[in-house]
DNA sequence: AAAAGATTATTTCCTTGTAAACTAAAATTT
DNA sequence: AAATTTTAGTTTACAAGGAAATAATCTTTT
């Protein structure tokens, strides 16, 4: 019956009426996040993982020295609260600091050997959590799903397939 | 080059990599839904909507006497969370709180006068948000999206739409 | 070059949301 | 029927995220 039990489906609820909500993507979009964050915290939590953070360390480990400002706009996370997470990830030795001669306002992440660590020992983790999310869809619709979402967010197509060893 | 200023799509930052990330349906949810809300709060902050408290409206309203609990599942929005938002609706004189006596633990919701117009008069300019929100996705391909994410949330079809039990 | 303006990141304060403890009322057990 | 357990909702104490103000540096204008 309740949904709030975790790792129950989702709102199957009785016989309700979502009131046309549940035809508007903005709702639908926001009750998967619910869903999936639920789903995170549920089977990662005793990892200490955190969806936001993972996220982050694993785009510095990928983009050495990128700047602050980009790594919030990547992950459209707001400048105020990335200063916040980088900080804590300074505190733990995750990530260092850099601010170059050449502009002096800006602030350049590396990830520390430990910070590098963190992110090889967690992101197949996260990877396998991914793949393993229970959800309504079969194989062929959840890539569908990711394809529409990527497009839905104009994200680029040809820059993750050439990076790995297609050639 | 800045995506933080909205009405902008959303990341397409320079040659940067997501390192996976941009394959993992959880983390494109999770961006979708932070575009979504930037855009909510861009174009209805002004009219003091939020996404969370005009939804549980209209579904209060579509379900008169709909318990506590069941709204709250049908949100995926924590029971603690739930109170504090009523509480509020009961403060703004739009929703009226009563105990059934045959169990005095329940909790049933139901909109004032007040409420209702108040869903009347925002639904509307919801609807209208949600259908004109700029997305890279053609009028089918958002369609694909609705249909993806209901199933995704294990979501009943055609509920409204009365016809004879199939079954 | 000094003043004004723009850019980048951080800090402060506030809102939203959660988990855990708590209250109250049924249901179940003894 | 008293004691225990379960269920429903609320309160409290805290964490995550954002807006606005601030600090520091660079750029443009005069």
């Amino acid at each position: 019956m309740s949904v709030r039990k975790l790792p129950l489906p989702t709102a199957e609820s009785s016989d309700r009426d979502y009131g046309g909500l549940d035809q508007m993507s903005g709702f639908l979009i926001s009750m998967a996040q619910a869903y999936v964050f639920d789903l995170f915290y549920h089977d990662l939590g005793g990892h200490g993982l955190s969806p936001g953070r993972i996220s982050a360390l694993i785009v510095i480990y990928e983009n050495p020295g990128i700047r602050h400002g980009e790594l919030a706009d990547m992950l459209l996370i707001k400048p105020a609260q990335m200063s916040k997470m980088i900080k804590s990830f300074a505190e733990q030795g995750w990530v260092e600091r850099r601010r170059p001669r050449e502009d002096e306002r800006v602030v350049e992440l590396l990830l520390t050997t430990a910070g590098r660590g963190y992110v090889e020992k967690n992101r197949p983790i996260l990877t396998q959590h991914d793949a393993n999310r229970p959800s309504g869809l079969t194989a062929r619709e959840h890539q569908q799903l990711v394809r529409l979402l990527r497009k839905y967010l104009r994200m680029k197509n040809e820059k993750g397939a050439e990076r790995k060893k297609a050639g």
